[in-house]
DNA sequence: CGCGGCTTTGATGTTCATCAAGTAAAGTGG
DNA sequence: CCACTTTACTTGATGAACATCAAAGCCGCG
């Protein structure tokens, strides 16, 4: 959070989310005056578990992940985090201190908004309120969801879950770069980086998917969706 | 949800969490009027997943748990409730449908408060609404830091970990009946009942704890913590 | 050019789920 | 109330799934 950039309005924001549309001018005017703007290099560090939380954090473009190191010292992906969300949601208003590390995993642009001033807009705009924890539930479910299912599955279909997940939430392609290494994947996903690569591997023999470095190209979408579903 | 019992107002109510305190004498009338309440037994089912969602539980005493069958026909349970707490919080607010099944472990009374009236609440006393974005976001929290623990441990790890949460969170005791049975204690911590009961007979073989039946005594609380820290 | 991090494959051993089989406890119906 | 059924609990044996170790190639970077 070292330099910092003031651009457009929030008003003209065209990545403004639908969240905003609740309030009104004045008010957008105000979240302008209560707000800096940054962009990241993949792989800066956004904000770091521990810190205080000043901040509400979202995501203009790009890709964050959020991670925390366990009490044996391994470190965990929590989630990644798909533009035009808020993130860092969860814990904003229940702790004053970040509970996960969040990373760029892609170059991102993010929007630093004062947490008193969206307070404020809470304590007295219904709607946005409402609004605001309609999403912050949003974001919480999806990732119970996604834990819950990843624990449930054998390896294989830990993978083949991710690369649906990649395919269809955040690149709506068949064909997109991974963000992460083989061995953050693991950390996503509770396993070794080696049993990755093994089933990545077993995969590009079985003709489901083309794999040249980073760049993953799904070819039997249907089965790796089976895969997924009963491994 | 079948038959309906009212009882003492919400403003006497001896149960009622602090989150309430946050309203009008007014605003308490108005949740009276928009209330329910109900005694369960222990195994009945509160709500079903998939039921439409058009109240807010609050449970005031027992315990339930929240469950869900994968894809893959295995159940879950993704949590256990505390008393004075809302339960089934998350999906509130983002989906009109539960997404989970919520059953009593234990007698338990839990009042129904329309989803609107506490809308209404919200929109009109912003306190109140940071005060209920809080508690979810706690909810939230509690139960994705549980599941990031438990998925990277090893069965040893989660079982100590188990107890430990008994203990403290639940009981408040090195002594206490276990809710629930040792299948659905796999289904929380993800492993097979047998390895369940071997890992307690370990357990207890080591002197650890003290089993009779669904009782369990603690004896070594410091080298349960250890365990359940780097297992 | 050499060092460190990422990737890959093979070999090995541990952890764990599953199967099997038996006991105990708790409902169920006559 | 007792035979009967079902559900929960328990232990041992087996094999599958998985982590770990080892070694080697690759690439970017100082």
């Amino acid at each position: 959070m070292k330099e910092i950039l003031t651009t457009t309005a929030c008003a003209a924001c065209s990545f403004r989310s639908l969240l905003f549309d609740k309030l009104t001018d004045e008010e957008l005017q105000m979240l302008d005056r209560h707000r800096t703007y940054r962009d990241f290099k993949k792989g800066e560090v956004v904000v770091e578990e521990g810190e205080r939380v000043h901040t509400f954090l979202y995501l203009k473009t790009g890709l964050v992940k959020l991670s925390k190191f366990t009490l044996n010292k391994k470190n965990h992906i929590i989630s990644i985090a798909k533009p035009k969300t808020f993130i860092g949601l969860l814990t904003v208003f229940s702790d004053p201190y970040f509970q996960y590390t969040i990373t760029a995993i892609e170059p991102s642009s993010i929007c630093f908004i004062e947490i008193e001033a969206i307070k404020k807009l809470i304590g007295t705009n219904g709607f946005f309120a409402l609004d605001v924890l309609g999403k912050i539930c949003n974001v919480s479910d999806e990732i119970i969801k996604n834990r819950i299912n990843i624990c449930s599955k054998q390896l294989r279909g830990r993978i083949a879950y991710l690369l649906v997940y990649f395919a269809k939430e955040i690149y709506t392609n068949t064909k997109f770069n991974l963000p992460i290494t083989r061995r953050e994947l693991g950390e996503l996903i509770d396993m070794s980086t080696e049993n990755v690569i093994r089933i990545l591997s077993e995969f590009r023999k079985d003709g489901l998917i083309r794999i040249q470095g980073n760049q993953i190209e799904i070819l039997n979408f249907d089965m790796l969706k089976r895969i997924s579903k009963f491994g």
